[in-house]
DNA sequence: TTCCTTATTGATAATGATTATCATTATTAT
DNA sequence: ATAATAATGATAATCATTATCAATAAGGAA
């Protein structure tokens, strides 16, 4: 694997992001530093770093988040302005326990809390 | 709402099934009974039975599920066989709980565990 | 430093799931 | 039976993501 100017600003785009951002939003956030980057090259990248274990991919209804937090814990999204953040309050340990029961390996679990925020909320 | 041959079809086609089936399989099973039938038409029924409660549809990475089973309820899905399961013994209620501190309303929660089978993990 | 090999890129086509469009069909109230 | 219109079937469109492929560039060898 080479080192390239896009890797780079692909991985950074996410460790400084706090907002859990869809491909596109890092695509633009990348273009502000690298203006030639592309799409494509931004899922490349996203796909490699998370097979490294650099970030995490989130399966989130409406399109795959990337989040620099790579263990596993809870989101809310809010349905009105699909905001994405953490809910750190839940105990994820016991749920991939109760699982192990019935399956064979555990690999992952994707837990997304879906309503409105309170700012939407405020908003209506 | 008109009551139409093909909207039962497709409520049946869910209540009797166990495997939390895609649209996709679903269309398969209502053709059995009425073969002329649509994947648009399933869709439009699917999404119609979900708003008036009678099933519910399930966020899960790789293509929406359908279920009978109304209330809130962890699954598994394999990530060799993409069969999904339910997962019985998580209190989801907890989860909700500590959600409602930072936010409006929760609407619902999509919590799948991903992993291997224990009939993928017996082939291989 | 210059050249070579080949991994990576950018551009774009392709895919898969889902929704939108629209003329035709069929349900239900009259 | 008829008229009004909701639902259907066929298909185009959309959205997120991946695949393809020629051109570019990273990094080791000469």
């Amino acid at each position: 694997m080479r080192e390239t100017k896009q890797k780079q600003v692909v991985l950074n785009a996410v460790l400084n992001s706090c907002d859990h951002p869809t491909a596109e939003t890092i695509l633009m956030r990348c273009k502000a530093e690298l203006p030639s980057v592309n799409l494509a090259t931004v899922y490349r990248n996203l796909n490699a770093l998370s097979l490294e274990n650099k970030i995490r991919r989130l399966a989130i209804s409406g399109g795959d988040r990337f989040d620099k937090t790579l263990h596993s814990h809870a989101h809310f999204k809010c349905v009105n302005c699909h905001c994405v953040f953490d809910i750190d309050n839940v105990n994820i340990s016991d749920i991939i326990e109760n699982a192990k029961g019935n399956v064979n390996t555990v690999l992952g679990i994707d837990l997304t809390v879906n309503g409105v925020c309170l700012s939407c909320a405020k908003n209506s």
